[in-house]
DNA sequence: CCGCAAATAT
DNA sequence: CATATTTGCG
């Protein structure tokens, strides 16, 4: 039931769990824009799963082979051309800051500089399709709330290197935090004055590879060439349907559940040492540009 | 638009 | 019940 994995680290070493190749197509059967539509979230804690009322029809009367990437079929922006963009004006189902997300969150606030940190800047930096202002400007109050404390709080067991010189994040206590001390708080810049002084504000390593994807998906898409069969929609962990329940599909694939260490075993925090963990460029699984689910862009 | 506080959902 | 995330206000 916890969001939060209890072996989210195992995930970690994965960085991505690359849904194109494990996860196989086997949610075509809605498409994001219905699910949106249908508000698929639960209502209640547990409580059987109201009729949900037809709101919108799908219309895919066209033989599309397979959009199960999200995308939308008219670009129209802006135009007085009166579309409605269902998707727009829907609420969005909670968001769930998946530890990659969370990453992508922490790199672009640590390369922006805290003083470019700022809800907007975060959000276009991290070129994450489908993540509000207010998804980021939420999250980062909680991180800074969370810097904080890590800055308050010296002494304690933890043991947090304090001086972030190393860049050794040392483990976290499960009981002392969950999202964010879960989370490799990366490097440092923790404040001005304690942290580096050594880092300017500017440097931009960070190349957000954004609009033109869109752009081009789009275009493509629009244009009946599909760049490729399938993006994915990586953190589209919106609420199961109630009642029927598909967890992530891609979920299971590596990380199974071996033997837990029940309670009692002495279960080192061996908690991998994270390196300087760069961005996409990873072995294996080529790493895309993250995207939540068709939403506007920026 | 950003930051903070309260409310709600999970 | 605690935490996370959302929503409203300054």
């Amino acid at each position: 039931m916890r969001e939060e994995d209890s072996n989210w680290f195992a995930r970690w070493e994965e960085e991505l769990p690359a849904p194109e190749e494990l996860m196989p197509l086997s949610q075509t059967l809605i498409t994001p824009d219905l699910a949106l539509a249908f508000d698929i979230r639960n209502p209640n804690s547990s409580q059987p799963p109201p009729p949900p009322p037809p709101q919108q029809q799908p219309q895919l009367p066209n033989s599309s082979s397979q959009h199960n990437s999200a995308e939308f079929d008219s670009a129209d922006l802006g135009g007085a051309g009166g579309g409605d963009e269902p998707a727009r004006t829907l609420k969005r189902p909670r968001l769930v800051w998946t530890p990659q997300l969370h990453k992508r969150f922490v790199d672009a606030v640590a390369h922006l500089g805290i003083k470019n940190a700022v809800p907007k800047t975060i959000m276009q930096l991290m070129s994450v399709d489908g993540l509000t202002r207010e998804n980021v400007a939420s999250h980062l109050q909680k991180y800074r709330l969370y810097l904080k404390r890590m800055q308050g709080l010296s002494g304690g067991g933890g043991g947090v290197g304090g001086g972030a010189g190393g860049g050794l994040t040392s483990p976290a206590d499960p009981a002392t935090e969950h999202l964010f001390a879960s989370s490799p708080v990366p490097p440092h810049f923790l404040h001005p004055g304690a942290g580096r002084p050594n880092s300017s504000d500017h440097f931009v390593p960070y190349v957000p590879v954004a609009a033109l994807h869109h752009q081009h998906m789009a275009a493509a898409a629009a244009a009946g060439v599909g760049v490729h069969p399938y993006h994915h929609r990586q953190v589209g962990h919106f609420g199961s349907s109630p009642g029927g329940q598909f967890e992530h599909p891609f979920l299971s694939s590596r990380q199974s559940q071996a033997p837990v260490h029940r309670m009692g075993t002495p279960m080192h925090n061996a908690v991998p040492g994270y390196v300087e963990d760069l961005e996409s460029g990873t072995a294996a699984g080529a790493r895309k540009v993250l995207t939540l689910f068709p939403t506007g862009d920026d």
